[in-house]
DNA sequence: TCGCTGTGCAA
DNA sequence: TATTGCACAGCGA
């Protein structure tokens, strides 16, 4: 049988998901005006309604606890014996929960002396061998064991929305080898919520690696006598419990219940019975979900119903309940905010048709997505609000079927197209991309708030809730309220109703407008128009376009890398253990601490950290190599370092076409570079034998392609000369020496074929330290020198390059008198505590004086770069693609035929990017990885 | 589960 | 007591 006729039979355990949907909304519970707890009962039928019309079962049940107690009582008479008491707004949603599954014509499975996961095990191997496909709807994830080929755990996840976990997806989640060990890792690590001991001490990462070596519980206990230390101790004083846990977490599979194939037939609801039990609830929006025609009793008009036309005298939706008799009782808190405003809900072909046309009228408009997710490449828009003056917004909500959401867009694309329309919004890179997932381009002129306050203020928060406190002296009604504090409970944005999320969502799009009132002259004000027209709004999409690109990720390889490392992890570790005669765990450096420093006793007078911790880190611990177990430790960390943080993070956020796609920030980093996340590939490592191997791992597309890297060489430092003007130094790189050998012989007054490694090393270190504002203490540990030695390098060094030394004064002396210092491109920070009286706060005000312009300038200069390029290439139809920018570096994805010409032209634009007193020097390498490229 | 701390990777 | 970032593990509220 294909799996499409495949019967789909439905699992609910009904306690399980009441309980869960109770939680979700804890801090914002649904009451309706009788003062009951709905909170429960809407979850319930949500998810409900969710599996009835997504997912088609052919058969469907639920299955209740009863309260009685059953077998597993009997095992252990502690067996949940610490949960509380059942919320009594759970006690009256059950019976409600019981009445709509009936009313829904759905048998109720209820077994005395069994729990809900028995029975839905056992039905679900029977349903199996039937040739049923189960789904387990629960958010437990002890029904994990149950799993097999045709049979999923249908599991609401933690961000909201559904995870579907089949045999392979079990294994990966919890990292084992077999379906059956689920119930061995449940076993030892217990479950706290059920009062299950298992074995103290012993966590998931634990269990799975004790799992991982003896298979079983019992396997562990046979071989007790391999474990070492505390773990040892743990398993042999805690036999007995570990079994019985195993046991208790066993679901039993031969519960006496009959698999009636007839009776879970999905049947036609009991449309009366609902109708009034929703009526009972004042589940209005429900009924008119479920049946349409339905009218609610009591109740007000919907706000997509009234008559009132676009334009016009703002009339709020709200306003009009009010006006009823009956009604009061129905305004919420977060109404009275949107109480004067004209915040409507478009929820027809015809009003989107209107309001297309009023929003073609227009020259400008603000726009905001509401999405089922915060990772653009994957959200699905769920709605779009509009605004084009103050107090008005218009939300358009989208259906989750892809096409029927094309299809609402469609009536909107000569709005997105129009370049005669400015698009407004907050982050619009994020929205951009979201409405491209439906296929729907948005063109420019664009005006993204975010991007204009990072340029206004740059170093404060740009946030839109921060800017409309801070602007529009209002705060907005926060995405909490509507989702709930985030977490497990919070809510996702596809389960929300229209007309639940309509004024949050236009408000949005209303005050981004308002936004873009205020802050668009400030913009002219402090002269960063043009950085904001011609640099950061292009950069946007050229930024958005490398994101979607992504970059080939050879995770095979990653993943054969990670079994090496964990080898040798795990060899260190057993060293480790053994030098410090106790196992302890490695990566706390407050374990670490106590070891080296209390009980090994490394050195007398340990440094601490500001918290009082034994200080562990790097430099520290270089100090200390003299003892073995110290370059253990290093060794250890640097390796834990690689594998955590790259070898196994890095194949986990490949997407499904094998690349990663990071999200670069914007608005970020103070001085104007941009920063990247998810992952950061702007950290990837380099310098290190074993750091060099990850960067391998980043390969061209295809055979047909290969990996180009343009780097600036020494931007920075030729930034400074230029600033400076001074002449030697400007010489030096117009002669195109070795910056730092050339530093080393006029700083050591030798010439510059005596320039030995040590010089240059010191002098290459100092270039570095004059670009953040170093002083002679920060020299002397950079270099592990006197700081008299320190110093007299700082003398020399200014003393042959005075105009530095001029610059750098005339620097801080212009911020204190206008407390900002600006970039080549105008891009400005403002530095408030140049004039402090604290000599800390003040240091750090100068520093920052000394490197925000210089590196701000580097920023400004790769981005007009990009911005270049990018042009050009868009003129020569290239297969090629921009795929990196890693501050100084730009990363291409090259067609073998492009090479030539993409190596000459892209060097070319990078090094004219910006005119300045020096020659910018690009070079550029190619290779079949990112390694080659260098 | 969240936020903080210590640590370490890059330019 | 050197600039700008991001992410990890551990840990305690």
């Amino acid at each position: 049988m294909n799996k499409k006729n495949m019967k789909k039979l439905f699992l609910l355990d009904g306690m399980a998901l009441i309980f869960r949907a109770h939680f979700a909304l804890i801090r914002n519970p649904r009451i309706n005006s009788k003062g009951v707890n709905t909170s429960a009962p809407m979850g319930f039928v949500n998810s409900l309604l969710e599996i009835l019309k997504k997912q088609n079962p052919t058969h469907i049940a639920v299955s209740f606890d009863l309260s009685a107690p059953t077998f597993r009582h009997e095992m252990y008479k502690e067996y949940k014996a610490n949960r509380q008491e059942t919320p009594e707004d759970i006690s009256i949603a059950i019976p409600i929960v019981k009445k709509i599954v009936d009313a829904f014509n759905i048998p109720r499975i209820e077994k005395e002396g069994f729990e809900a996961d028995d029975v839905i095990g056992t039905l679900a191997k029977k349903a199996s061998a039937s040739g049923f496909q189960t789904f387990m709807m629960t958010p437990d994830k002890d029904y994990a064991q149950l799993v097999d080929e045709n049979t999923f755990l249908y599991r609401p996840s933690t961000k909201g929305g559904i995870e579907i976990l089949g045999p392979k997806e079990v294994l990966e989640k919890f990292d084992l080898d077999r379906i059956d060990q689920v119930i061995d890792l449940l076993g030892l690590q217990g479950d706290a919520v059920d009062n299950i001991p298992g074995v103290p001490g012993v966590g998931p990462k634990t269990a799975v690696k004790l799992l991982k070596e003896y298979s079983t519980v019992e396997g562990i206990i046979d071989n007790v006598d391999k474990l070492k230390g505390k773990l040892k101790e743990r398993v042999q004083d805690n036999k007995e419990q570990a079994i019985l846990s195993k046991e208790l977490a066993t679901i039993k599979l031969d519960v006496p219940v009959v698999f009636d194939e007839e009776a879970l037939k999905v049947q036609e609801p009991n449309k009366e019975e609902l109708v009034k039990i929703f009526n009972d609830l004042e589940f209005k929006t429900l009924l008119q979900r479920v049946f349409p025609g339905e009218k609610p009793k009591k109740v007000a008009p919907k706000p997509g119903e009234q008559t009132s036309l676009f334009g016009g005298a703002p009339k709020a939706a709200t306003k009009i309940e009010t006006e009823s008799e009956e009604i009061p009782v129905e305004i919420r808190i977060d109404d009275i905010n949107t109480i004067d405003k004209n915040y409507r809900l478009i929820d027809s072909d015809e009003r989107c048709k209107e309001l297309a046309d009023y929003l073609l009228s227009k020259t400008e408009l603000a726009f905001d997505t509401e999405t089922t997710s915060l990772d653009s490449l994957e959200a699905q828009p769920v709605g779009i609000s509009f605004s084009t003056k103050k107090d008005e917004g218009y939300y358009v909500p989208l259906s989750l079927e892809k096409e029927e959401a094309i299809k609402t867009l469609a009536h909107f694309t000569e709005v997105f197209n129009n370049e005669k329309i400015l698009k407004i919004g907050q982050n619009l890179k994020y929205d951009i991309q979201v409405l491209d997932n439906l296929d729907v381009q948005v063109k420019g002129p664009f005006f993204d708030t975010m991007l204009a306050h990072y340029l206004i203020e740059p170093d404060k928060r740009h946030n839109m809730d921060t800017l409309s406190e801070a602007y529009l002296n209002y705060k907005p009604v926060s995405i909490e309220t509507i989702l709930g504090k985030k977490g497990k409970k919070q809510k996702n944005m596809r389960d929300i109703p229209a007309h639940e999320v309509y004024e949050y969502a236009c408000e949005d799009a209303d005050v981004t407008l308002q936004l873009k009132e205020k802050l668009s002259p400030i913009l002219s004000e402090k002269g960063v128009e043009s950085l904001f027209n011609d640099l950061e709004i292009p950069l946007m999409e050229i930024l958005r376009l490398m994101e979607k690109e992504g970059v080939n990720l050879d995770s095979n390889s990653l993943e054969t890398y990670s079994v090496t490392l964990g080898e040798q992890i795990d060899e260190l570790e057993k060293d480790i253990y053994q030098l410090a005669g106790e196992e302890f765990t490695i990566s706390s450096p407050k374990q670490l601490g106590v070891i080296l420093f209390e009980k090994m006793k490394l050195v007398d007078k340990p440094k601490k950290t500001k918290t009082g911790q034994y200080a562990t880190g790097e430099e520290i611990l270089q100090g200390l190599k003299e003892h073995e177990i110290v370059g253990k430790i290093l060794d250890f960390r640097q390796l834990n370092k690689l594998k955590s943080t790259y070898v196994d993070a890095l194949p986990k956020l490949t997407k499904t076409d094998g690349r990663v796609h990071t999200t670069y920030n914007q608005a970020v980093a103070a001085t104007g570079r941009l920063s990247s996340t998810d992952p950061n590939l702007q950290n990837i490592p380099i310098r290190s034998s074993r750091g060099k191997e990850i960067r391998k791992a980043f390969v061209a597309r295809n055979e047909d392609y290969i990996f180009m890297a343009a780097d600036y060489s020494q931007v920075e430092l030729r930034i400074m000369a230029a600033f400076s003007g001074d002449t030697s130094m400007i010489e030096a790189f117009k002669q195109g020496k070795d910056i730092h050998t050339a530093t080393a012989a006029k700083v050591f007054k030798v010439e510059e074929s005596e320039v030995d490694s040590d010089m240059r090393r010191k002098a290459k270190t100092a270039n570095f330290g004059i670009i953040y504002g170093v002083s002679a203490f920060g020299l002397s540990q950079q270099l592990d020198i006197p700081r008299s030695e320190a110093k007299q390098l700082i003398d020399a060094y200014f003393e042959e390059f005075p105009s530095v030394k001029k610059y750098m004064d005339d620097v801080i002396n212009k911020a204190r008198e206008v407390e900002y210092v600006e970039t080549l491109m105008g891009r400005r920070r403002y530095l408030r505590d140049i004039n402090s009286r604290n000599f800390t706060v003040r240091g750090m005000a100068e520093r920052n004086a000394i490197n925000a312009p210089i590196q701000g300038t580097a920023a400004d200069i790769i981005k007009k770069a990009m911005i270049d390029i990018q042009a050009w290439m868009s003129t020569q139809d290239l297969k090629s693609k921009m795929i990196m920018q890693v501050h100084d570096e730009l990363i291409f994805d090259v067609h073998k035929d492009e090479f030539e010409l993409m190596k000459n032209k892209v060097q070319e634009l990078m090094e004219s990017a910006f005119k300045i007193a020096v020659p910018l020097e690009v070079e550029v390498g190619e290779g079949a990885n990112w390694l080659e490229a260098h």
